[in-house]
DNA sequence: GGTCCTAAGTGGTCTATACCAGTTATAACA
DNA sequence: TGTTATAACTGGTATAGACCACTTAGGACC
């Protein structure tokens, strides 16, 4: 297994990928030592910076921890993408083992009202499109999500059927956006008549209520896109790192 | 300015807090350009891989961003912290500009029960400190927080004031450790009636429920801590990168 | 067999340099 | 004056090498 030269893929990304693929065939297994950092660069013909900036990537996405004077091993397999990569419903929830389906609420395109408009940084009552779905899990409702895109950014957005694609697919790979960075909130509230209905909750019911700003590049706001989720089954996963990176808190 | 070659903390790290602080100071504003990196390696005579380092990492925080061909910026300051970082209850309320206070609810050494010793992975029963407090803002009931330590690690933790300590700061600075990753969920819930009563709500209500399981270096679980929060008054934010570090998702 | 010391190995930090793709300013030309 | 090409600048990637502190294995000595 080599690394290609002349591919565009910078040859670190390549080695990441080698790497990660190894990981999850059973290569390696969970707290198995991984060749030392020499060694990788000896074997895969590249520098050791290139190697240390692969390994660095990947113990900073916890795919692997490392010890000064022991080696790298690798980690624990975390589910907390949620809350650190741009990440779509469908993929959390295969991540989770589950099966993810859609119901399309509402798909159109509708006047941007004061408060989606600011957010996505244009002029009021300029067209964005509206797509509202109901996101199961093994056929079980987990989640309303309702999501507002400029129309200008992806005029042909509502040609796709969202029951069966996946939004931040299309984005990507049909519009060619690249997903770049996101802002998110997280609360808690008590869920509306209408969520329970969708849900199939009992009241009183509590929720997650998540807001995200997502972004392409040069901070171009794409998607504003709020969520419900049943508190009774769907938590967030998180791994948190020292306060001042490089150095423990 | 400059760095210091017989400081133990590594040169880049110096660089960032002092980058850092001339950020917040507001030498730099927000969007405001950084000199390049071939300036800032000449300026503080390090190499430019040393400002690099420092730059990246800024970035990562999301103190600044990088534009290719047209350099570093500041970016607009975010408060992201309790999901990014292992901080403590004062120091995110600060940073929200309101007043930290805390209420002891309890403190005492207590025999583990299972889930407890699970988590801290130590034996059933073996002793644990219960430190359980409310929080408050600006004299709000904000949050209830219940962590367990074990005893082993801090026989004298309940020496200190907690009503006006902070846990963070005394397992770092007085018992000198370090505080090196955490794992944490977060979901939503009902709150109890005693949980109503402590933090001043009407029923029903609606809570954040945080679990967190903090560690020092080698992976040795210092403090298992579960978190309410008011609904109604504490949401997470969060910046989510890229799902492919290094590249755009 | 146990203890101590040294050498070899580990990741972490840093210098010096080179090349690439993107951006911007400047110079040349119509 | 407007357009185009080029040079200089930007961050991103990579090589080669060196030194540091920590860890571990092996050898010498008791």
């Amino acid at each position: 297994m080599r690394l290609k030269r002349e591919s565009p893929d910078p040859l670190y990304a390549q080695l990441k990928d080698l790497l990660r693929t190894e990981i999850e065939t059973g290569h390696y297994r969970v707290n198995d030592r991984l060749p030392s950092e020499r060694e990788l660069a000896d074997h895969y013909q590249v520098s050791r910076i290139t190697v240390r900036q692969a390994l660095l990537d990947m113990a900073r996405e916890g795919t692997v921890y490392t010890r000064v004077g022991k080696g790298t091993f690798v980690a624990e397999p975390k589910i907390d993408q949620p809350l650190r990569a741009v990440t779509g419903f469908s993929q959390d929830v295969q991540m989770r083992g589950s099966r993810p389906a859609s119901r399309v609420l509402e798909a159109r395109v509708i006047p941007a009202a004061p408060d989606v408009a600011a957010a996505l940084r244009i002029v009021p009552n300029v067209e964005v499109v509206l797509l509202s779905r109901l996101r199961l899990a093994d056929d079980i409702p987990l989640a309303i999500e309702t999501a507002y895109l400029p129309f200008s950014l992806c005029p042909t957005l509502l040609s796709h059927n969202f029951a069966v694609e996946s939004l931040y697919n299309v984005l990507q790979n049909d519009l060619g956006y690249t997903l770049w960075q996101a802002e998110q909130t997280i609360e808690a509230g008590l869920a509306t008549a209408h969520e329970i209905d969708l849900l199939a909750m009992t009241p009183p019911a509590a929720v997650l209520k998540m807001v995200r700003l997502t972004f392409i590049k040069d901070s171009v706001p794409i998607e504003y896109v709020f969520s419900i989720y049943r508190g009774d089954r769907y938590k967030f996963h998180s791994t948190l790192q020292p306060s001042v990176t490089g150095q423990p808190a």
